[in-house]
Formats: C-alpha cells, structure tokens, sequence
DNA sequence: ATAAACCAATCATCCTACAACTTTTAAGGG
DNA sequence: CCCTTAAAAGTTGTAGGATGATTGGTTTAT
C-alpha cells in the first residue's frame, strides 16, 4: 500500500493521502467519510495514528468531527480554512478593502497577461450579465458579475492572487450581494465592465488601471453609505 | 491550570493552550517544550490526547518535533505558516505581486486614517535610512526600509491587511534583501519615502498613490531584471 | 586524543479498554 | 397501525501501557 519514505512519519503520510483525496474530489465538501476503523484498514496504521492525522486536519479547518456520528469534509483548501477563520475575526468592511486591493492588481496584470481565451470568458460573462440586466434578475446578474470579476482575476495569471481573491470572496458573497443591491444601476456596472474589458483587450494598462479604479470607488462608496 | 471548558474538547483545550502560551512568549520561537510525560501532567491529559494535540500543531506550522530530541517551538502564527507553505508552492513573483498589491492599497489608506503616532513612527523609520544610507550599512538600510513598510501597512488601520502583508513579507526577507541589493540606489528610496510620507502626513491620497506607484513600478522593474 | 560502543531520554507506533454521544432498531402501549 | 420510548449498535473521545526507533551525550577501549 504505501513504501518506506523515512522522512515522512506515517501520521503525515496519512494526512497527505487524505489531503489528496479531498482536493481529488473523491471526497467532497460535505459528504461523510468512512468511520476509524475502515480507515485504519484502507490505510493500514493503527487508530492512533489515524487519529492523530484526522485531527490535524480536523484542527487545519480541513474535516469536522462530531462524536458519535462521524468526520465530514468541510473545506477542500487549508487556505481557504485558515482565511475563513480570519476572516471572521476581522470586520466586513477591513476585507472588502483588500478583495478590492487584490482586484486593483489583478486587473492591471490582466491587461499585460490576458490570453485569447481570457477575453472570450469575460465577454460571455458581460453578455450574461446585460442579460440579466435587461430580464431585471438580480440575483443572475450578480452572480454573473461575480464570476466577471472572478474571470478578471483569473486573466492576471498569478496563482496565488487567485486563490487570496477567490477565498475572500466566497465567504462574502452574501455581504456583496448587499451592496450590489442597495442600489440597482444596472446601466452602470455594464458600462464599467465593458470599458474595462476593452483596455484589457487592446492591453491598456492604463486606461484598465483607470476604469478599475472607478469602479472600486463606486464600490467603496456605496458600502460607506 | 485547567479550565473546564466543556464546549471544546480536550484535544482542542490543549491545542488553545499551547497556542496561548506560544503567543504570549511564554515559549518562545526556537525553545524546546517539555517533553511529553511532564506536559501530560500539566494539561492533566493522557498521552494520545496531548500527542493530537502536538501533531495539530506540528501540521499548522507552529511546532517541529524531532524523534529522540525533543519538540521545539517553529513559528507564532497559524497564518504565517500557511503562507510559507503556499508561498513556498507559488513561485517568488507571484508572492510579490501579491505583496506590492497590498503595499499599494496600505499607502492609500494610510493618506486617509493615518494617526498622530502612524507619522512619528514613520519619520524614524526614514532618520534610520538615511542614518545606514550615509554609513554605507546596506543591512541595516534594508532592515529599516522593511520597516518603513510595515509601519506605513500598520498606518492603514486594517488587521487583515496587516496580518497577510507581515506574514508575506517575513518569509520573502531574503528574497526582497537580493532585489534591493541588484542595485543599491539609496537616494532614489530615500527620496520616494520622504515625498510618500509628506503626502501620507498631509493626507494627500493622490500624491500618496502616486509615489506609491512610483516605488512599486521601480520594484518590479527590478524584479524583471 | 580519537573513535567505537553504550546508555538514557524522547518521540513514534501500536494495542486494548472503556466512556460519551448519535443513530438505528425494536419493543410496548395506545 | 402508529407513536413513544427504551434498548442496541455504531462511532468518536479519552485513558494508559508496551515496544520500537532515533537522537544526544557518556563511557570505554585502542
């Protein structure tokens, strides 16, 4: 089942194996895994052994246990995790500010490193969202934003920026919601997002870096209202 | 010593325990806990109890255990060892990107909400620059320019920003020690940093952002090179 | 003095047993 | 037959002991 490798004590070993079969999807968010002693077999350690790994992960925000009735999978990133718990430690306003720091870069690395299929993406992402605009459907025109914006972030090419943003924005979704709706100029973010594709796509640094602004101080004025 | 706090269990007691006395300095990063049967008895738990408790720990970064010698103390925050893991998967640049993003967002918002103490603060950090520039002492520049940056984060008054920009930037200290050295204009910082604080002392945004932009344009010019 | 052998301290793993909690099953009364 | 309730089974939580593996220092032999 699994070779000697000596620098890794078998509770690590263990947990990289869950690790991976939770970011594999062969266990998803939510769903149960098997009890201790199935565990024990599949893995062929002792139940301490076991444990220990299940609580590290179980302490890294990664899996949840409930005495008596079992482990579940409760996030799938230990980033995600970790930005959830501080998170929720800082107020909305402090993590808005850096989602839209974070924002801020990527749509000026977006305009330098944008690829074809980038742009094809963001554009499916405004035609839904004029859409839904012209259908009145809030609740698809936001998500469809969202994801414009999650796109845009994507286009900047930087790993890390993507996870930070993506894990930022999750947890908030409810909270922009929010904001995007007290009050519902449809017309305004269309336009917005339609200019700031157009620098992306010609690779305007400054014209993108230019509208992107507009729109976070249109954003950070609507939530200091 | 132990307080009954049913809600948690006692692995998680334990875990909130060590944590404290990490944070508190109580043990301090590179010092050796006790072994494990004088813990036991501290914590009054058994022993797999402590040892979940260690391994969690050992996972999230904050402690190193070497068989036959002992456990030591890794690091002080759950955050900070997060990012090193993922920094250390992530490639140099991208962390940077990241950094100077949150850079970029603290100078603003520093121009706004700065305090009395924030610009204090500030002009020592930039006396000891010239102080090291004058001498020549390149080490000492560096550490002080960090410095400079860190406080000018800290005038932005956001936790979250703050926690991610430290925690980002103390595990890049060397990376960011080879990128000011490729060339050591030391007038050129000096200068941007004054007119950055005056603007930031004046709560000039716009001044503020555009030296901000100057500095990071300049950085990643570097960075590319 | 140096290197090999030894030894004590410490963590790693495994084992068994029982407690506490949850879910399922079955029994009993209406 | 249905509902309530009690028993049973399943699952995680805690405890304590036994043995192996690794490390660091000490002693011993050359």
């Amino acid at each position: 089942m699994l070779k000697k490798a000596n620098r890794m004590s078998l509770v690590e070993q263990v947990i990289s194996q869950i690790e991976n079969l939770i970011e594999s999807g062969h266990w998803t968010v939510g769903s149960k895994l098997p009890p201790e002693m199935e565990l024990m077999e599949k893995f062929e350690v002792s139940r301490n052994t076991l444990r220990e790994a299940i609580h590290a992960l179980v302490h890294a925000g990664l899996l949840e246990t409930k005495q008596g009735s079992g482990t579940i999978v409760r996030s799938s990133s230990a980033l995600e995790a970790t930005m959830h718990r501080h998170i929720a430690k800082s107020n909305l306003v402090e993590t808005l500010e850096v989602r839209l720091a974070l924002e801020r870069e990527a749509a000026q690395l977006a305009a330098k490193r944008r690829g074809e299929e980038d742009i094809d993406i963001l554009k499916t992402c405004i035609k839904q969202c004029r859409n839904a605009a012209d259908k009145g459907e809030l609740e698809e025109f936001i998500s469809a934003d969202i994801k414009f914006h999650k796109s845009l972030v994507k286009a900047a090419n930087n790993q890390l920026l993507q996870d930070l943003y993506e894990h930022m924005t999750d947890p908030l979704y409810f909270s922009i919601q929010d904001v995007m709706v007290m009050d519902s100029e449809f017309d305004y973010e269309k336009e917005i997002h339609s200019e700031l594709l157009e620098a992306i796509c010609q690779k305007n640094v400054e014209d993108a870096t230019k509208y992107v602004n507009e729109y976070i101080n249109e954003f950070k004025k609507r939530l200091s209202r």
